[in-house]
DNA sequence: AACCTACCGTCTTACTTTGG
DNA sequence: CCAAAGTAAGACGGTAGGTT
């Protein structure tokens, strides 16, 4: 159901907020899987796990409390899952700000937005954004519009009934691409998300997401996997044609591999890793990473003397 | 009929506060 | 003092309905 926006409009904008070592973190999260954090911070359950898991590679603690901007409580960080749409533009779902008694307005005045595929949860960029006099303009107008027939780019919405869970602030799809801040052009990076095929595998395999396995082209139908001494055979011509094919896995079924759904990719919609090796992006994207591989992005990036406050 | 996209109601974890 | 309840963070997961 949806709400009344609780908090007015600031009638001024927000001081635009920067940090140089936040930049340079963001800059070098290009081509990072989140996956391997996501399982090892919290045994891959919670729909913000791999928000989380960006957090402790940006050098944060993977989960706060408090409702203060994540980044020195003056930059809110937030992971957007990404896909493409099928003409090749990037697609993504609706927001959410925070809890609605939290003003979102504060929360939305300096944000870095990280935009991370859905299929690989591999990084693909992203943005820095500041609420400034244009954009609050814009947003401001949630305020008058009637929820429902307005279309407000901002709102609110909680579950019906007495029992309902708390309502949150959540910005519309639209609104990332109106701000410019997605490409609404086609893109070179990023994968199709099949929706009813990842329903249907977790179904079958009892919650657990599919596992990927890279196309290398000079391996034909038949993939050796790279978890187990198995092989995967897939339609190599619909893998490198939309970016993905489901995959079967043929015996011998490794302990990995088994009661788990597969899908082969092909690596080149990957942007190519800006802090770690190719070697270590494959093996993440393919959860054969081993828990001691785990690496922080945080300890890779140098902290400059100057964060440019 | 198959496929695709938009919609929207949760689901899980962790920290903080309150009560016994 | 410890357990239970409360609160906020973190987007995800499943499906209805539109399109081809």
């Amino acid at each position: 159901m949806r709400l009344p926006l609780r908090h007015p409009p600031p009638s001024a904008p927000s001081p635009r907020q920067r940090c140089e070592h936040l930049a340079l973190l963001a800059e070098a999260a290009r081509g990072l899987p989140l996956g391997p954090a996501a399982r090892a911070l919290s045994g891959a359950r919670g729909r913000g796990r791999h928000g989380n898991a960006l957090q402790w590679h940006l050098g944060l603690e993977p989960h706060d409390s408090v409702p203060e901007p994540d980044w020195e409580g003056r930059i809110e960080i937030k992971l957007i899952s990404v896909w493409q749409l099928a003409d090749g533009r990037l697609g993504c779902d609706r927001i959410k700000v925070c809890e609605v008694g939290v003003d979102p307005w504060h929360k939305l005045s300096n944000v870095l937005f990280v935009f991370a595929d859905r299929l690989t949860r591999v990084v693909l960029g992203h943005r820095f954004f500041h609420l400034g006099a244009a954009s609050l303009d814009a947003l401001a107008r949630s305020w008058t519009l009637d929820p429902h027939f307005g279309r407000p780019d901002l709102m609110v919405e909680s579950r019906e009934g007495p029992e309902g869970m708390s309502p949150a602030y959540y910005l519309s799809r639209r609104w990332l691409s109106q701000e410019g801040l997605l490409p609404t052009e086609p893109v070179r990076f990023g994968y199709r998300f099949d929706a009813n095929w990842w329903r249907s595998v977790r179904a079958e395999f009892a919650g657990r997401d599919p596992l990927l396995t890279l196309a290398r082209v000079d391996h034909g139908e038949q993939a050796p996997c790279p978890r187990c001494r198995g092989t995967l055979r897939a339609d190599l011509s619909r893998v490198f044609e939309v970016g993905w094919a489901p995959a079967t896995h043929a015996m011998p079924l490794g302990e990995r591999c088994a009661l788990r759904g597969h899908a082969l990719i092909d690596p080149r919609r990957l942007p190519e890793p800006a802090a770690c090796s190719d070697e270590e992006q494959f093996l993440a994207v393919e959860g054969a990473l081993p828990e001691h591989r785990i690496w922080r992005l945080a300890d890779r990036v140098r902290e400059p003397e100057d964060h440019g406050h």
